[in-house]
DNA sequence: GCTTAAGTTCAATTTTAAATGAAAACTCAA
DNA sequence: TTGAGTTTTCATTTAAAATTGAACTTAAGC
């Protein structure tokens, strides 16, 4: 029989025993994984940005993974995502190689960073596009029912992009 | 050799040629299905609502099926959706078993109730769960910065929940 | 400059959502 | 009332999205 390994000061076997989230954790999750939804964000997002909403203290890595359940690269990708939408922030202690994560301070800035990100791109990117399609819809004389709704969807997209723009200005114009 | 059907005029062998999409009843649709995929919708039911948008004259179901060349189940389901959401219409013309599908007027109209639909549901679910989150923190003295967040949490949903009811104030209330 | 803990990447896998189409159900003209 | 013409249903298939984990990269500490 060989022992398999050795735990030593130097390379303590982590047993890595994570609490599993509590009632009110799980609840809490429900809700942002339902908010998530419909803004068309993930999962594993939600449960990342979950834990953190409710620990008082800011999360290492391994224990965001550990309490959750779910692989190194889902919390990696999960933390770089809202980490790019402002939604949470990383700390360093000095003498610790490991980063410690906490939500940012404002929800409302954060939802209207993810918003901007989701939305604003669509909107701007169709512009051009119902531009086109109006002016050949008139210059190909299309029936009078269809060129009225090519105008209204066209002035309805510039409305939205204005309201937007007003909305959700960008961070730091 | 055996015929294995013939065509008379009872039971005329529907050829059932369909033009495919022009250029810019395909632009159109990228724009509907790029629209449908920020609010959670998907591709068919884009696809459905955009040829629709862009023809003159009320179209039946299996020129719909046709011309997008989606099966059967799809373009049923797609309009069932579409329906009710009121973003489209169906008429009937005495003499003919078939609906003719069509848009409805207003896309706002439309819009809204998509969004009535999709995001209202879950902000109404979630306010006692928040209530009960908050009381529940409080009660087993959870950290000051949790029961801050969570507290700003359900102010935001309620806020949410107004706004919405406001600005999205049920059909015939 | 090494070593190794910490985190990232991404191809492979798993999970979830959407589309299909054959069979069932409905519906209206005959 | 009947039954062919329509549409719906839903189990199955297909496609898309999310997750995993092993290999790789990075950088702190020696």
């Amino acid at each position: 029989m060989i022992k398999l390994s050795i735990e030593t000061s130097k390379n303590p076997m982590k047993k890595a025993h994570f609490t599993p989230l509590s009632a009110q954790e799980k609840e809490l999750t429900k809700f942002f994984v339902k908010m998530a939804a419909i803004l068309g964000v993930q999962r594993s997002v939600a449960e990342i940005y979950a834990l953190l909403y409710s620990s008082p203290e800011a999360l290492e890595f391994d224990v965001i993974q550990g309490r959750l359940g779910i692989s190194k690269g889902s919390v990696s990708q999960g933390l770089r995502f809202l980490k790019g939408n402002g939604m949470v922030e990383s700390i360093k202690v000095a003498g610790s190689r490991r980063e410690r994560w906490k939500p940012s301070p404002s929800l409302a800035a954060s939802l209207v960073g993810l918003l901007r990100n989701q939305v604003l791109p669509s909107l701007e990117e169709s512009k051009p596009l119902l531009q086109k399609l109006v002016k050949e819809a008139s210059d190909q004389n299309f029936s009078v029912e269809v060129i009225d709704r090519l105008t209204r969807l066209q002035r309805w997209n510039s409305r939205a992009l204005e309201l937007s723009t007003f909305l959700l200005p960008p961070p730091e114009a």
